[in-house]
DNA sequence: TCTGGGGTCCTAGGACCC
DNA sequence: TCTGGGGTCCTAGGACCC
């Protein structure tokens, strides 16, 4: 999808069309662009530039906040559109996805006809922008996707396609980022051309993994097809939940920090509960001003959902590394491990964890009724109301 | 200009076990 | 006195993607 977020925004909001527009955040906060216009691009506004840069360049865009939710909406029938097509599709992102189109002819004819078939059919159903690219090999078809951008359609017949990305800088193959490219230029590669010619062996002593499936990459190889990829291990099941935050204002408050490490324990707790997963490993992040960061995990001799365990090793890992009085940019907390239960507690551990587990999961009703705010950790209430109920657990005044 | 948040995958060292 | 080899698990950091 073309400028994804920025085009559902205008869906909204018609008055933004033409106009620069930044998806991110408001142009003074600490945070950095989602999607941006392409008449914001024209001043040199780019994703993950800081919103406080893009402000600069184009002082008069309009910055919105996104709305995840509207996103996720408008993703579901551009996959609805691509479903009516092949059932053999694949969503990789919430605005790109892979389409199948073997043995489809008779249906949609061949491949240019189809993809221009496929690219009105978008636009109609979901009034938004897209470019579509097709060729013998996913890796092509993503970057001539790209290449037909904005609003086009590209075909790289069979054959073609390492000539097709020969020309292009290597910053174009999914997987070379700026690291990588540095690397590469050092070595005088550029162009996918330069990458294409040099002997797999260089590319696997210098790159390790990466240099092998590069030197696959710019000859316009795939790594197996992903649509036999197995379904046997639920790949939908997430590896790693985290939640963090970047505080407006640096602090080195302790009481602040607490609470913001129990805030997040809780986001945490509550969706290892949603996809009924048990955490071993407890993982902090900080970063001080100076952006320094570091990450410090710690793992249990049993797995938790809990928001209460997760914040006790949250807070320990942290006291025991933070610097006190050194001011605290960001804050995470990151569980993995997973394993389907908490595995064999003693008598009395199974017992008190019966226990918080129905606590935790009526918190989780309640907060679904009455709103995020309804229930907290004790340490997370910034010291107003310290008093621990039934392990942590408190009830803000006046709200039930 | 000052740099988000949620992920995945890879590398590397060290502890520990047999 | 001169320290194997194979394996797993844990921790930390970093590149990269959207």
């Amino acid at each position: 999808m073309d400028a994804f977020f920025v085009s559902v925004e205008e869906l909204y909001d018609p008055s933004l069309k033409g106009k620069p527009v930044v998806v991110g955040g408001k142009a003074h906060e600490r945070g950095v662009v989602s999607a941006a216009s392409y008449a914001a691009r024209r001043f040199g506004v780019h994703s993950a530039m800081p919103l406080r840069t893009a402000a600069q360049l184009c002082p008069h865009a309009i910055f919105i906040d996104g709305h995840r939710d509207r996103y996720e909406l408008h993703s579901k029938q551009v996959k609805a559109v691509i479903e009516s097509f092949t059932p053999k599709f694949e969503m990789a992102s919430i605005d790109e996805g892979y389409l199948d189109m073997t043995g489809t002819e008779r249906l949609h004819g061949p491949p240019l006809a189809a993809a221009h078939k496929l690219h009105e059919a978008i636009k109609n159903q979901t009034q938004l922008n897209n470019s579509i690219g097709a060729s013998t090999a996913r890796l092509v078809s993503k970057v001539a996707s790209d290449q037909a951008k904005p609003n086009g359609v590209l075909w790289i017949p069979p054959g073609a396609e390492a000539a097709f990305l020969a020309p292009l800088d290597i910053r174009k193959i999914p997987g070379v980022g700026k690291v990588a490219e540095k690397n590469l230029q050092d070595l005088g590669i550029y162009k996918v051309g330069d990458l294409a010619r040099l002997d797999d062996r260089i590319l696997f002593e210098r790159f390790g993994k990466l240099g092998l499936a590069l030197a696959g990459k710019a000859k316009g190889f795939d790594a197996g097809s992903w649509f036999e990829k197995d379904l046997s291990n639920n790949a939908e099941d997430p590896k790693s939940i985290s939640h963090e935050f970047t505080f407006d204002k640096d602090t080195a408050d302790q009481a602040t920090l607490e609470s913001t490490l129990a805030h997040m324990s809780e986001k945490v707790g509550r969706r290892l509960r949603d996809h009924s997963l048990h955490a071993r490993t407890v993982q902090i992040k900080y970063r001080y001003s100076d952006f320094s960061t570091f990450t410090r995990a710690h793992s249990l001799d049993h797995a938790t959902q809990l928001d209460t365990e997760i914040y006790q090793t949250a807070r320990q890992l942290f006291l025991r590394h933070w610097q006190p009085g050194r001011p605290i940019r960001l804050l995470g907390v990151h569980t993995a491990g997973f394993e389907d239960s908490e595995g064999q507690l003693d008598l009395i551990d199974g017992e008190r964890n019966e226990k918080l587990k129905k606590v935790f999961g009526a918190a989780d009703i309640l907060r679904d009724k009455f709103g995020e705010s309804t229930l907290n950790l004790a340490g997370s209430l910034k010291g107003r109301f310290r008093e621990r109920v039934h392990d942590g657990i408190t009830k803000k005044s006046g709200q039930s």
